[in-house]
DNA sequence: AGAAAATTTGGGGAAACCCAAAATTTTATA
DNA sequence: TATAAAATTTTGGGTTTCCCCAAATTTTCT
């Protein structure tokens, strides 16, 4: 009954986070400390943070012991992390944006932008399969028929 | 020493509220009901943005009497209407949306995407003139040196 | 075991949204 | 031109999201 390809109620800090868990070994757990420093915030917004993420099922988070995604939340990560790399190698390839930029400029957007736009952007880039920088690109939601 | 190319402290919300007031004649003031209905939401909270738009110097707000944009609201203006409307042309040209969901579209993402990607964009399309809605695209913007 | 380090809790604060009811001003009409 | 009706603002609340700090708790290290 649920659709399976929506971010719910998660807002764009929290898609930070998701996006920063996914670049992370997915079996480690990951401590609140690490996280604070990555996003020069202190270590308690952090444990805000990830029990929010808890409470929507999106992290697996045990108190003193950090966390680590959850299904569901490897499936949303993943759909950030493709919108994420689909613009970089847009933004690298069609716009001539160095990879730097090409990915700070995704930051931007990638929360916000339509499934429907990055899947005809993606068609168009003729399906990457690594964004530029280097990272392999989740073909789950890549509709490539080939 | 002002650099003149930026959105100063201006919310998503107020980004919206600027959008609207450049589609509207910029001579007649506008009513705070008038807005209400558009946004789906109470005269009072329009007073409230009114109010905020106008601290920032981007609205000329008279009390009971409605308001328009100052100079420095157009231009703030402009700068978001060329970042929608180069989008909507690229997301018709190059995605093939049609005109509908290419401005829905770029509503989601103009306030947040930044002008250099916009400027490279503009260059892609051949620094159109009008966008799809066959609104005229100010070139205040736009560094075509035709 | 006990000290040090990491983590969470609880209490607060600021900003951006929103609404409802009361007060005020404008407008329209009798 | 009063006065009633309509529009607008004020006031007072309420919510959410994000952040910090200090104190309490738990884990880790020696």
């Amino acid at each position: 009954m649920r659709k399976t390809k929506q971010i719910s109620n998660v807002s764009q800090m929290l898609s930070m986070y998701l996006k920063e868990l996914m670049r992370l070994p997915k079996d480690k757990r990951v401590s609140t400390t690490e996280f604070a420093k990555k996003f020069n915030v202190h270590p308690s917004t952090v444990t805000e943070h990830f029990q929010r993420l808890s409470r929507l099922n999106l992290l697996n988070y045990v108190k003193y012991r950090g966390a680590h995604l959850t299904q569901e939340g490897i499936h949303q990560g993943e759909l950030l992390m493709w919108k994420h790399r689909i613009l970089e190698v847009f933004f690298m390839e069609f716009l001539g944006l160095s990879k730097e930029d090409a990915c700070s400029e995704a930051t931007k957007i990638d929360f916000f932008i339509s499934s429907n736009v990055i899947k005809l952007l993606c068609k168009k880039m003729n399906h990457p399969r690594v964004c530029p920088c280097g990272f392999e690109i989740a073909s789950t939601y890549c509709e490539e028929k080939s």
